[in-house]
DNA sequence: AGCGGGACCTGTGGGC
DNA sequence: TGCCCACAGGTCCCGC
């Protein structure tokens, strides 16, 4: 599910709901949904909710106090079908609810923060900022596409992997996935399986154009909803109706008319336009 | 180094 | 209706 603009989304729909709140306690219903790194969630109780943030496809908690370590964090990765969202105290977890949080308000008034996740591929990590140093994932993440300088992508698309494979790798470019990558790499005309060495710095530049203006819509319409994913209050994103490759594959290309094609590139299905791309 | 394939999970949709 | 297969927004790990 979850790339760059829904976790935006989430983040930015959670946060006027859980900010100033008091942890009274967190039960998680599923271990394998705990990161090998994480400390235990008991460990929350009695932390304040501070902020809520996104690093690349990573939703961040802040929390206080801190600790001789750093700050505290409780980090969520809704892989591909995660969500996070409040609910009534009395809410009973339901069939994928895979953490449940007990929470105060500033008022007085209670309420849930529930981590559901039907594939259960998502996780939760609670750890001090100086854990995470140890994280090997979270160390080498790449720079967020939408605070880079139209020069920066040149350097990090080198050798002979497609294309596409470089813009999913954490490392290179953080926070894009499947979607974006196919919608980023139509805006600018570029086939997914060029090498990425073989970018011009023109084409590069174009590149990193389309990857922003493309997050940003998104980001607008509240991300894109395929089945899973919603926000925090519940709600789809729209995004998807304006797709012009992601899951077009066989249909026509809504500028040339050509029929789109659909490769698998990376282990991943992979929709584009032999005409219009090139 | 980099690729493909499989693993991790559950659900859905299409074809027969 | 029902069964089986393919496929799904992500990442990791293994073997070649």
């Amino acid at each position: 599910m979850p790339e760059l603009p829904e976790v935006e989304t989430v983040a930015r729909t959670l946060s006027p709901h859980i900010i100033d709140d008091l942890i009274l306690s967190a039960t998680l219903l599923r271990p394998s949904s705990l990161h090998r790194l994480s400390m235990p969630l008991s460990s929350l109780a009695g932390c304040r909710i501070t902020g809520v943030r996104r690093r690349a496809k990573l939703l961040v908690i802040d929390l206080e106090p801190p600790t001789p370590a750093g700050p505290t964090l409780l980090i969520a990765h809704l892989r591909m079908t995660g969500r996070l969202f409040v609910t009534a105290q009395a809410t009973p977890p339901e069939k994928h609810t895979r953490c449940a949080m007990l929470l105060q308000k500033p008022s007085g008034e209670l309420q849930q923060l529930f981590f559901n996740d039907t594939r259960a591929f998502g996780q939760l990590l609670a750890c001090r900022q100086n854990d995470l140093a140890a994280w090997e994932f979270w160390r080498a993440l790449g720079p967020e596409p939408l605070s880079m300088a139209q020069d920066d992508l040149k350097p990090r698309l080198n050798g002979g992997r497609p294309v596409k494979t470089a813009l999913l790798d954490q490392k290179v470019i953080a926070g894009l996935g499947n979607i974006y990558v196919d919608e980023s790499l139509f805006d600018s005309r570029i086939l997914p399986t060029r090498p990425a060495g073989s970018l011009t710095g023109d084409e590069c530049r174009a590149l990193l154009r389309s990857i922003q203006a493309i997050l940003r819509k998104a980001i607008a319409k509240k991300g894109s909803s395929i089945r899973d994913y919603r926000d925090a209050d519940g709600n789809s994103g729209s995004f998807q109706k304006g797709f012009f490759v992601y899951g077009r594959g066989g249909k026509e290309c809504k500028i040339c008319g050509n029929t789109l094609e659909r490769i698998k590139l990376g282990g991943r299905s992979t929709v584009y336009c032999s005409h219009c791309q090139q």
